[in-house]
DNA sequence: CCTTCCCTAACAAGTGTTTGGTAGGTTAGC
DNA sequence: GCTAACCTACCAAACACTTGTTAGGGAAGG
């Protein structure tokens, strides 16, 4: 007799979610190297091997907690992307989705943002790869829009900007705590008026 | 007989800067729990059992790198700071200080980047966590200089300023590789050029 | 002969993972 | 309505392997 199948994927989401929440916690706060799969048990309140009734192994569980977290993202870009706003509106509503989607998946951010670089050579990981180019485009593009539109300078290194636009995003799920006292719509007010105007007194 | 005493900090300091180079550029590339003592080793052209001839731990390793690097970016800023020049000028300085030590520390720069969060909760590694209020402390009285002398605005939220600015410098150690197309210097300049009038066309 | 620098070989602790078992609830048979 | 079979979700204990680290030795040069 076969070994009995385990339910993996198919059996009720809600535990595997509720699991994958506190790893990405511990993943998060500790890094995915440095969290063994027995702290990660410890903060579900079990033990290590039950751990594997859910999941067939800690890697998986970092693929799943980062395609969730890319998947959600990319139905948010593209949203606004399809919308075909002005150069200036799209990047607007880029910064906003943003840090929607750090709100909401804050520990997935930090960890894409702490391991995706060493991840993406992996074969496993090939879609951070790919989100990170479909990234770039749609990035670059909405800014050359908008150098070519004139509403952005066009004296500046357009890829120097780019990443400059890309890190401040991102970045800002290294100390955002959720419940905090300002919203991600605020903040993401406060950083596109940075970004788009500068801290300078305009003379 | 005790054991025999070990060079550690007193033999000569070439070979060990030589072997925390290559140690810091494995740290920065792979992570530092992910990297194993073996893996330094052979980059270093040795075993790894021989570079507990020159440290006496991966721990201390790590240490090192980032305490030269820290110690080198204090003597930079404190320079900076004592000079005493305008809030602008000042904070052109300190980015511009930055990209130079970004330049010259650039694996220990990314080292700092991923893992100062969860190594500075550890007494060993508490220079960190002091670094960063002193830091802390010397961009934010910059800033409130530049609101009150009227040459920043006063309509931002300056801590959200001060992170704002402080990542945005130092993420940039994630993708800058020394002798690309641009020199610190240009690159500090246009950072500055970002940060301080925006990357929208004046109206 | 001593020092410097590295190698060989091993150690103990910790790692991700597997196997077999089992308490408790749910379903099916009669 | 009772019992037997079953499923879910976990535990207990071990596995093979990797980890950082140590002890002893040896080659090369002064």
């Amino acid at each position: 007799m076969p070994t009995k199948k385990k339910p993996q994927v198919t059996a009720t989401p809600e535990r595997r979610r509720e699991l994958l929440g506190t790893a990405a916690e511990v993943f998060a706060e500790q890094g995915y190297n440095a969290t063994t799969v027995r702290k990660i048990a410890d903060h579900a309140g079990m033990l290590a091997g039950s751990l594997y009734y859910h999941f067939d192994s800690k890697e998986s569980m970092l693929e799943e907690i980062l395609r969730t977290f890319l998947d959600e993202l990319w139905d948010g870009y593209d949203t606004v992307l399809d919308a075909e706003l002005g150069p200036r509106e799209t990047l607007e509503a880029l910064v906003t989705e943003s840090f929607r989607e750090i709100d909401r998946h804050r520990a997935a951010v930090a960890i894409y943002q702490k391991e995706s670089r060493h991840l993406a050579v992996q074969e496993r990981f090939a879609f951070l790869a790919e989100s990170q180019r479909k990234f770039e485009k749609a990035w670059l593009s909405t800014l050359e829009r908008g150098v070519a539109a004139e509403v952005f300078r066009d004296d500046l290194d357009i890829r120097l900007t780019y990443r400059f636009v890309r890190d401040t995003v991102w970045v800002a799920a290294s100390w955002y705590r959720p419940g905090g006292q300002h919203s991600p719509e605020e903040i993401a007010r406060q950083y596109l008026s940075m970004v788009l105007d500068g801290i300078a007194v305009r003379t």
